[in-house]
DNA sequence: CTATCATTCAAGTCATCGCTTGAATGATCT
DNA sequence: AGATCATTCAAGCGATGACTTGAATGATAG
C-alpha cells in the first residue's frame, strides 16, 4: 500500500505547520522579516532567554523556515526565502476570516471605533512621489535604522505625543510597522484618529514594502 | 504596552497553524477538499477510529478551517472556503522546497526513475477538448463515482495491471488523484513508465481542478 | 595556546496532545 | 413517546512540547 510514503509525506508538512504552531516562534519569524539577525537581538526583541530563543531557531530551521550562517563568533539566522513570508501572511488572512475572536481583537485595537481600509503600498508609493503624504514608522528607532521609507518619520507609540504638534491638522498620515502581525500600526492610527487626524494605516509593513522591491532607506553607521 | 493584544493575536494565528500540524488532520483535509462527508465516512477513509476522527474534526473547526451541519442524525463537515486549501497547497511548496527529506520521498515514489513535469489543468482541458489524451483518475471506486472529470478511466493502483492492455502504446495518459497531497498520481505514473507508456501527472488533483471551474461528472445513484 | 564570548546541548519540570475506552447526548423513525 | 443510531463527551495513558537552569562547544582575540 501506499501508506508509508503517504503518512511520511503528511508528517513532513506537519512538521513545517508545527513550526507555525508557537506564539513564539510567529514571533521570531516577523522580526526575521524584517531582515537577518543574531540569536541574541532576536531574544531581546521577543523576550525570550537565549537558550530559548536557540531552541525555537533549531526548530524553524528543521522545518525549512530560516538559515543560519556564522558571522564571527555570531550566528546570524535569515528566512530561507519569501515564500514563508507568503505562509505567514496566508496563515493570518485564514484566522482573520475565520475565527471570530481576531476579528474581536483588532476591533479592540481600534478602540472599537472606525477603522478606515488600509493604503495599498502601489497608492503610497505614488502619494508619496507627488508629496502629498506624510508616512510614519511606528517601530523602535533601531529597526527604523536598519532600514525604513524613505521620507517617513519615526515615533514609538511612546512618542506620539510629542510629535503630534509637528504634523499638519490636515495632513494625510500612513503608519506602518513590522508587517501584517505588528499592531504598532494599528494602535497608532487608532491614537492619531482620536486627535482627530487623517490617518490610515499602510497595508503589510517593511518587509511586504522591501519584497515589491520598493525604496528602503538605511541609516549610515 | 501593546503585548497583550499582540499575544492574543499570535496566538489565533498559532491555533490554525497546530491545525495543521498533525497528519491525521491534513489526511482529514485532503478528503474533505474532495467534498463534504459525514464523520464516520471520514473515519474509514483516514483509518481513524470514529471518537478520535470527531476529536480531529472539532479541532478543525475550533480553528476555522472545516464548518458542519446536520443532515438528519448525521454531522457533515465541509472546508470553510477555498483559502484552506491555498493554505495546505502552500504548507506543501513550502515543505517540497525546503526539505530534503520530502524531495528524497517524492523521487521515492517515482521509482527513482525521470519525473516528467506535471500536466497544467489548462493544457489537460486542451487536450480534452482534441480528444488526444487519455485521462486516469486513481482513486477509489466510491470517490470516482462522487465526481471525476469527464471522459476519465477508473482504475486503482492495484487494479492499473488489468487495465493496461486496453491503453493504446502511444497514448498521452494524465492520471490524477485527490490532489496534491495524494500520492496515487505519482504511483500510477511511475508504474505506466514501467511498462513504456507515456503518462503524466495532472497539477494538483480533483478539488483544484473543480476550483478552477471546470466540469466534473458526477455518477447518478 | 589560552581566555573569552556567543551559541548550543542536556537534563528536568510542567503542561498539552493524540489516542483509547466507555458513557452521554440529541435527532430521527416506528 | 420510546427505541435507535451517529456523534460527542469524559477520563486516562503514554508521548511530546515549552521553558528553565547549568554545562559544553566552537570560533575568535590576546
Amino acid at each position: 500500500m501506499s501508506i508509508c510514503p503517504k503518512l511520511a509525506l503528511l508528517e513532513e508538512y506537519a512538521l513545517v505547520a508545527r513550526a507555525l504552531s508557537a506564539p513564539a516562534r510567529l514571533s521570531l519569524l516577523e522580526q526575521l522579516a524584517q531582515g537577518e539577525r543574531g540569536v541574541e537581538a532576536l531574544a531581546v526583541k521577543t523576550g525570550l532567554t537565549i537558550a530559548n530563543c536557540s531552541q525555537h531557531l533549531q526548530q524553524l530551521r528543521r522545518a525549512g523556515l530560516v538559515t543560519s550562517r556564522r558571522d564571527g563568533k555570531a550566528v546570524i539566522y535569515r528566512l530561507t526565502d519569501a515564500k514563508t513570508l507568503e505562509l505567514m501572511d496566508l496563515l493570518r488572512i485564514v484566522a482573520e476570516r475565520n475565527l471570530a475572536q481576531v476579528e474581536r481583537i483588532l476591533q479592540g485595537l481600534s478602540g472599537g471605533a472606525d477603522a478606515p481600509e488600509p493604503v495599498s503600498r502601489a497608492d503610497l508609493a505614488a502619494r508619496l512621489a507627488e508629496g502629498s503624504v506624510t508616512v510614519l514608522d511606528v517601530r523602535p528607532a533601531d529597526e527604523y535604522a536598519a532600514g525604513h521609507i524613505p521620507g517617513a518619520l519615526n515615533a514609538t507609540l511612546a512618542q506620539l505625543e510629542q510629535i503630534l504638534p509637528t504634523l499638519a491638522p490636515d495632513a494625510e498620515i500612513v503608519a506602518y510597522c513590522r508587517g501584517p502581525y505588528c499592531v504598532y500600526a494599528h494602535q497608532a492610527v487608532a491614537a492619531l484618529r482620536r486627535h482627530g487626524l487623517n490617518a490610515r494605516r499602510l497595508e503589510g509593513g517593511l518587509p511586504e514594502w522591501r519584497e515589491d522591491g520598493r525604496p528602503v532607506l538605511i541609516d549610515a553607521g
